[in-house]
Parts: C-alpha cells; structure tokens; sequence
DNA sequence: TAAAAAAGTTGAAGTCATTCATCTTTATAG
DNA sequence: CTATAAAGATGAATGACTTCAACTTTTTTA
C-alpha cells in the first residue's frame, strides 16, 4: 500500500543521501554544511535530521556500502584462493584495498574512521566496527581455507592469526589513506613486504618427525 | 633575562595545561568548555587560543607527555630483555600498556587518536603518527637487539616485522581504549595470545643444513 | 622619566551542528 | 465531505569552538 507519504518519504531520504554522496566528495566533509544538503535535496534542515540523526550517519551510510562491495570482492577470492599461500592471502588484501574508493575518498575514509574511534559506544561506531570485524573474519576463513587445503601448517591457531593480518593490513590502510599523496602502488608493495615473508612462515613444511 | 613578561607567559601556559589535564580527567574532553579553562586557568577564552591553535591542541600536549614516558619504559626494557624471545616482546609491549593511562584516560586517547586520523597533515596529527613511529622503531629495535644475540634467526628482515609486531599491538591497545569495560589483564591475555606463536615461528632452530 | 613601539589579552561576534515548538500535509473516522 | 488525528516538515534558537579588532600591559628608546 504504497501511499503517497511513503512515497514520499522514501524520494526525500534518497535525495539527502544522492545530495550527501555527491558533495562530499566534491567539496569534502568537513565543507559541507548540512544546509547545503538540505538546498540541494530541496528540504529543510531539520529534515535532514528526521532521516539522519547527525552528520557522520550520513557518512556511515556510504561506507557500509562501499564495506559490502569489498567484502562480496573478498568472498570471490575465498571461493578460489590462489596455490601459494603468500599469493592468496595478498589475492584477498589487494582484493580489499582495490574496492575501497569507489564511494568514499580518502578524507571521507580518515572521517568516517574519526568518528568511529571518537564514539565507539554510539550504533555509528559500533556499525563501522561491526564490518571492521566481518573484515576479520573473512581473514580468519582464507587462513582456515588453507590450511584445509594443506598449504598451512596445522599447528597454527588461524583465529589470533587471521585477526593479526587484519590488524596489520587495517593499520597500513590507514596509514594509505592518512596520505593523500600516497598511491595503492606503493600501499600494496609495502604490505606485500610484510605479508611475504610472514606467509614463508607459517607454510606447511615437507611432513618431518 | 627572565622579564616579568616571559614569566606571565610561562605561567600562564602552565595553568592551562593544568587545568586542561585536571578537567579533562574529571569530566572528560568533551565535556570541558574551552570557557572552563580558561576559568580555571584565570584567563581569558582568547588568551587560551594564543596558546593552543585549538581544544585540541591542548590534549595532545598531553598526549606527548604520556608517551614520552612510554618510550622510556621501552628503552628499559630494550637495555636487558628476557631471554625468551616470547617473553622479550612481550615485556615490551607490556611495558607500553603498563604507562598508557598515567595521564589519559580512555576517553581522551580515543579523542586524540580520532584528531589525529581526521587531519594527519596538521601539526597535531603529525606530532601524534610521529609518537608513533618513535614506539615502531623501537619494536624494530627489539627484534634486532634479539637477532644480534642469537635467539631469532638471521633471514628475518626486522623492519617490515617490527611493524607489524607495532600494528597488532597498536590496534589491540585500539581495542582496549574502544570499550570502556575491558581490563588491562585481558588487553595482555590476547596479545599474548596473538604473539607468542608469532615469537615461536621465528625463534633461530638450532642449525640444519 | 615620558613617549612610542611591541607584545599580549580580551570578549563579543561568526560559524556550524543540532534541537524543538509550531505549523503543514496526509490519513482516517463518522 | 468534514472533522479529527497522526505524521512529518520547518527554521529560528541554542551551544560550543574559533576569530579578530580594540584595548592593556610591558618593554624599549631618547
């Protein structure tokens, strides 16, 4: 029973967040004024926060998006990882790092970040932690993966270890998105260069004892 | 030649930070006015602004104290580490959580973290990444201290791991100033969790060829 | 010591996120 | 169709950080 106030309720929201998307990446977060999206959605200001209790939801409703893609781009390299256990855990890092700026630019990342860390407590913290964490587990599967496959020793615990490449690929992406100069190049090198050698270490050895 | 104006400058700034430091524990950063300072400090608002360029500011001079003397508790645990290479990253990282709230509570290194990620080019986000380069560098340090005396093997390349080691336990201390309800004991029962196989994996075997 | 310059202090004004009492629009009841 | 109720939109008001033009205090000069 689509009424007439659903209707338009739902192309009001869709313009603030269509307004939103567009502008911040235009002009920045921290440029755009909420009024300026209330213009240009063709509300007032108050209903911008009838559909959005603060400025950084509207920020946190872009990253769940673009977290969503990323993650389904991760479920492609788990469906077949490459042999080389080095090869695969860097196929699903890169995987991670090559859809993270479709919707969101660097400073929209460093904001919705800000945010998260400053309020962890409020649903907008604990949301973008929530994909932080779906993130990890999806680590924690690749590790289990191969070692299911043989690839990886079975004495390792993959749960402390998936959570521990997450924590370093996590904080290198930060430090990618803390430089606005710095490309996905050098980002993908510099972690290559820790992962490679960390995977040599835990690939399964010739059956000895 | 003190003149009585550098003497007023001094203490005027002292009094500041004073009462930043006091009320911002009270009360919590957010909470604190910069009209409440400048109360507190006998100032004006104005005056306060001609001593720290923002709120801002005046936490992370309190930052920087606190991780001074992190980094000195880390320079002795480097001067004569457990023998056990498990054990010796771990005293170095335990020295780091041990000196992490002698000024700060979780509230404010939360704030200061999410300032220094939103605007990483400013002067205070710079001062903050460099605090920590300083702790990474040291870990590296550790790892090659450990090489030098035998206990891990020579084919490892400590730079790329002692960032790593840094980045785990840095995002782990994230995790513990994120929930206000976590302990110390159990931010250093998962770390442990995470680094002693990590410490296993590069112990120096005994010689095969 | 008096005048001029330099340095620093002040608080009112500006800006922007957020709130809320009022008003308008849509849906429902008779 | 009219009256009542419900839902939602509105923008002026609030509160907090930050800026700045005018004012004071200290130092220097002669």
């Amino acid at each position: 029973m689509a009424g007439l106030r659903e209707k338009q309720k739902a192309d009001r929201e869709r313009r603030i967040l269509e307004a939103a998307v567009t502008k911040f990446r235009a002009d920045g977060y921290r440029a755009v004024r909420i009024e300026d999206l209330a213009d240009m959605a063709q509300v007032s200001v108050g209903t911008v926060y009838n559909y959005y209790q603060t400025k950084g939801d509207i920020l946190m409703a872009t990253v769940a998006m673009e977290v969503e893609e990323v993650l389904d781009a991760g479920l492609t390299i788990l469906a077949d990882p490459p042999q080389a256990v080095d090869d695969a855990l860097l196929a699903l890092i890169f995987a991670y790092y090559d859809h993270s700026l479709v919707y969101l630019t660097k400073e929209m990342w460093r904001t919705a970040m800000a945010l998260a860390i400053e309020a962890p407590g409020t649903p907008n913290g604990r949301r973008y932690f929530e994909l932080d964490q779906r993130l990890a587990s999806q680590m924690t599967d690749l590790v289990k993966a191969l070692q299911n496959r043989g690839t990886v020793r079975q004495d390792l615990d993959p749960g402390p270890f998936g959570v521990l490449l997450f924590n370093n690929l996590n904080q290198m992406f930060l430090e990618f998105v803390k430089d606005d100069d710095m490309s996905l190049e050098v980002l993908r090198r510099r972690v290559a260069a820790q992962t490679r050698p960390l995977a040599q270490l835990i690939v399964a050895g010739p059956a000895v004892h």
